[in-house]
This record gives structure tokens, sequence and C-alpha cells, in this order.
DNA sequence: GTATGTTTGAAACGTATGTTTTGAACACAG
DNA sequence: CTGTGTTCAAAACATACGTTTCAAACATAC
């Protein structure tokens, strides 16, 4: 990371900031300063603050639902069962093991996640919704198959509860665990929280529908 | 409201904006102008703007955390089963009726929340925890009770997770409002979705624990 | 080696923010 | 009335931000 391009410094400091921080809370200067690099380096590679943002989405989220796509196919071409399990394993495992060398990065993408998701105009949540929509719809369409006595629209919403769950959990952790930590005098780690969640997501997704 | 003190004004407006846009989004120059007040009074009567925010959380929770208190009070008076649904009936039922004139209120409320607990540095949160953590902890062993069988350990992250799913959800409202009515042609109003979550939240609460 | 297009560096610009100051307006007790 | 403490209004202050500028450094092709 020292040695990379201007480019990069720029976005794998950002990544790491706005996660941490947030978007406004994060200045260029700051960004600029930690990755070395000069502050007009941002508006001349990016163009804007906003448009940097995007790109650090980008990077994040392009390989990740690509992968995604790619499991999904191999899920249909072996003919793995449709349960809420295998489906909703494969996107923890997923957003587990997409960078294994670095186990901080999934943390980060959580958190990341969980930024956009709360921004007060939503313009974020709704570029992530246009440009990765397809590969939510077909995990989506998967979960259908796995629970068929839940109305779509019952389902929709329950995709959408589940996400809150492990986004807003995950990326308030430090938090969390500092609590859990007070409470229980017990560490814990995102895979330990990834494994709790399972159960507890499955739980909720295939209850009963009252009528 | 029009004729209300400085304080309150202030308060009322600080309430919807920061609601509406997040924490640092919000200008007192935004709150003041729209309050119809000086712009140094927010600091004049609150000290700043940090100060303001937590008055308004403040004013929101304290009756909130008092009828919860309260209704805890009655459910052990009557001897109440504790089941999940009677507890999170409970919580759901006060948050949309603190204000029934008014409400957008649980909206607001909602939406509050969801700034407080993504706010990186997580202060608010802090705060929010050692202010409010008596009621909630009562809660917590309410569902403890309602849920015998799962370890302390685990029902603490399934109310985290619950936690996750109502607030994310709610604070968002506004984006998914729009999803869901182009993907199934539908309005879905607060009421709808709370109504919608506790199957939901009931079914992971209460999921079986793996080894 | 020179010319051309790209990238960097340092500085400045314009703007918006939270906060502070100063004095006037006001309420009310002596 | 007079005096005193509180509240309000207008302006200024200091600072931080995103962005722009412009010249120097660099790389690459001719």
């Amino acid at each position: 990371m020292a040695q990379a391009g201007t480019v990069d410094r720029i976005l794998d400091t950002a990544e790491v900031l706005f996660a941490q921080k947030g978007f406004a809370e994060t200045s260029l200067r700051a960004i600029t300063s930690k990755a070395g690099v000069n502050l007009a380096a941002v508006n001349y590679h990016f163009g804007s603050k906003e448009a940097l943002i995007q790109a650090v989405f980008e990077r994040f989220l392009t390989p990740f639902s690509a992968a995604l796509g790619a499991k999904l196919d191999e899920m249909e071409a072996t003919g793995t069962p449709d349960t809420p399990e295998n489906v909703l394993g494969i996107v923890f495992r997923l957003a587990l093991g997409t960078h294994p060398e670095d186990p901080q990065r999934a943390a980060i993408f959580f958190r990341l996640s969980g930024q956009a998701y709360s921004q007060p105009q939503g313009h974020l949540r709704d570029y992530l919704h246009t440009h990765y929509g397809a590969v939510f719809r077909r995990l989506q369409e998967h979960l259908q198959r796995a629970v068929p006595s839940v109305p779509p629209m019952e389902l929709f919403w329950r995709v959408q509860f589940s996400l809150g769950a492990v986004i807003f959990t995950l990326s308030g952790m430090q938090s969390l665990q500092a609590i859990s930590k007070a409470d229980f005098n017990l560490d814990v780690s995102t895979a330990d929280i990834t494994r709790r969640l399972l159960p507890f997501l499955v739980g909720g997704i295939q209850a009963d529908v009252p009528e």
C-alpha cells in the first residue's frame, strides 16, 4: 500500500476513514494527509468528494456482487437446495471471506454499508439499489423459493429487517463489544456475531405470517 | 408551537431537522432561521450544538423510558405472562402511541434513534446506554423469562439484532417505501411495518440456538 | 533532446460553519 | 423611578471545508 499509486492510496485511506468516522466527518484534508498525497489529488482524480465516495463503494461492491452472482450460479448448477441457511450462508461467508488476508476488511465493509444506508438523503442508498439491485433481487428470489409460504411482499420487508439487523449490528460493533464485555466479560469477533446472526435471521424470515 | 418559548421552538425545529437530515448536515442557522429565533439563541440556551442534540434526545427519551417503565410495572402487577409478543408489543405500541395527535412523531423518533446509533464515534450511543440502560436491561430481563432456553449472552445479541432491524428499517422508511411501491405498487405506513416486524422479531428471538 | 500530455505541489479562493461579543430590550424587585 | 438580572438581536470572529489555480515535475513519444 505504501508504494501504490495515488488513486489507490486515496481509496485505501478514504475507505478506512469513511468507515471510521462517516462521510461528512471525514475531510479531504484528513484523507490526503494520511494518504501522503496532495490535497488537490482528490479533485483531480475523482472530480469531487462525492465522486470519491461512490468510487470507494464501487471498488467494494463490484467484486462482491460479482462473487455473489458466481456463488448463486454455482448453487443453481449443483442443485443445492434453496434453504434460508444456504442462501444467507453464502452472503455471510462471502462478506467475511472476500479478503481473508485482512479480517478487518469485513468490518469496514459493513460499517461502510451502514454509513451509506443511514445517509440522510438516501441517495447513496438509491445508487446502490440501481447498481447492485439485480444481484440483490436474484438473492431474494432464491430466498422466496426457500420460504414459499411467505408472501413476496412480506419477504421483501423481512429481507429489509435482516439487512438492518446485519448492518446495524456490525457497523456499530465497537460500541457493542464494549457493552458486551462489560455485561458478560466476553470478547466477540465479527465471525462470532455472524454465527449468531444466522439462526436469528432464519427464524425471522421463516416465521409464521399472521393472517 | 408558534407562540412557544424560544427554547421549545428550537427543540421542536431541531428535532425535525435532525431526523430529516442528520446532525452534521443540520446547521444551527438552518434550525434558528426555521424556528424564527436568533442564531445566538442556541449557544445561549444550550451552550453548544452538541448539548442541543443531547437535549433533543432527553426530551424524547425521558418520557418514553418512564412510560416503558410504567408499562413493565403494570405487566408485573397484573401478572401478564412474559411472552416475546407481549414484551415487544409494549415497546411498539409505546413508540407508536406516545404522541397519537402527531403520527409523524413516531417516525421522527425512530429516525433520530437511527441517527444516534449510526453516529461515527458512538458517543451518543453510549450516552443513551448510560442514561436509559436501566429500563433497557429490565426489558431484557422480561424477554429472558420469555425465552429461558436462549442463553443470556445469545439473547443480548438477538436484542441488538432486533434493535437494528427496527431502527434501520424505520429510519430509512422513505426510501424503502419508494422501492416497495415500485416493486409491489403498494403504500405502507409505519404501523404496517411494525405489524410485520413483530412476527419477524419473535421468530428470530426464540429461534433454536445452535450448540 | 525536445515537445506534449499527465500528474503533482503549494497556495489561494470563496463559502459555510459554530461560537463569541456587544449592546439594546425587557421583566421585575426595591 | 432605579437598578439588576435575564433574554434577545445584529454583527463580527475564527476556523474548517471543498474547490480552483497555476507553475513545477514527470513521463513518454517523436
